[in-house]
DNA sequence: TGCTAATATTTCGAAATCGAAGTCTGCCGA
DNA sequence: TCGGCAGACTTCGATTTCGAAATATTAGCA
């Protein structure tokens, strides 16, 4: 370093700034090898998130909204209680009523009590939130695909068979 | 699919779900590659939060403010002004003020003018804040470890360079 | 059956967040 | 130098979220 006054470096690339983060959870402490993934994993998701959300304002939707609609339609058109969609959005079942309510009034979602066990409340998408479900991903799909240009077919496969292996051990942490 | 009615299936596993998502944007007009890359992110990363969620609790803070002081690590003692910290944690600037006026209060960070531009406010971490996220990183590595330890170091080292690799993109998507 | 504990949802008040002004300072051209 | 424009932060009112309490129903068990 010398006497050297510490450079005012600007952290202006991603690639700067993941390698100084890695660097500093380091220092910190952490695994290197364990680092540098999860913190790729984070900083690549903290940039989608923003890309998501500029596309979401075209459709008017916050990201909270979005995440009830995927998770209906993952369901497949099979009803899904508050509760699940709570969980999957990683948010109180309180906030979910209010979501619920809004995404109700507006028409993309439909509740109805389950026939079966009058405690609980069956959530659908009406037809008017799987269309837009459909458009979403479609533009969705466009952002995505330039965000992984830089990988070959191959490699992306090799990346998805990595991360497959990951999400195979997720839930047995969960004890 | 003959005249079998669609089984009750319980998508109780992460690695079913994540298979059925993919599955559904695949459906909806995704690409499958790039699908299988970006769920599993995806995947990943609401598992990791919720995590993080359960330690910060334990250090009575919330995910913003860890945000807030992994963010001044980073800058490695460097202060920092509060609208960078608003763009790194993706919130508005004005949630900014109010977070750091709590965590002022508490004696985590430090705010004060700039001396060279008097519109500006630099934010530092305190030795307080400073123990905080020490020993938060060394009880999150504990976590993250277990996350990864499905993968061989080798694997491990693959996933991060695969992931380095579309971080080098990230900025050149920004326009 | 009757009683208790557990579950699912909603209601309610407090706290966090947002976006739109508002205030102050620095920058730049006339 | 002056005037106006742009940038940084804060303030303010409205919306969203949270956690705890309230409500209603089911499940288990004596």
């Amino acid at each position: 370093m010398d006497g050297m006054p510490t450079a005012k470096r600007r952290p202006s690339s991603a690639k700067q700034r993941y390698q100084e983060a890695v660097a500093t959870y380091v220092a910190a402490g952490g695994d290197e090898s364990v680092q540098r993934v999860i913190t790729a994993v984070n900083s690549l998701t903290r940039k989608l998130d923003q890309w998501y959300a500029r596309q979401l304002v075209d459709l008017d939707l916050s990201p909270g909204e979005w995440a009830v609609v995927t998770e209906l339609a993952k369901a497949e058109g099979q009803p899904v209680t508050p509760s699940r969609l709570a969980d999957a959005g990683n948010v109180a079942a309180s906030s979910m009523t209010h979501r619920l309510d809004k995404m109700t009034e507006r028409g993309l979602v439909r509740r109805s009590p389950d026939p079966d066990n009058r405690t609980r409340v069956l959530v659908e998408l009406t037809d008017e939130g799987w269309q837009l479900f459909v458009a979403a991903v479609r533009e969705a799909n466009v952002v995505e695909s330039d965000v992984l240009a830089g990988l070959t077919k191959s490699q992306r496969s090799a990346l998805a068979d990595l991360l497959e292996v990951v999400i195979a051990d997720l839930d047995a942490l969960d004890t």
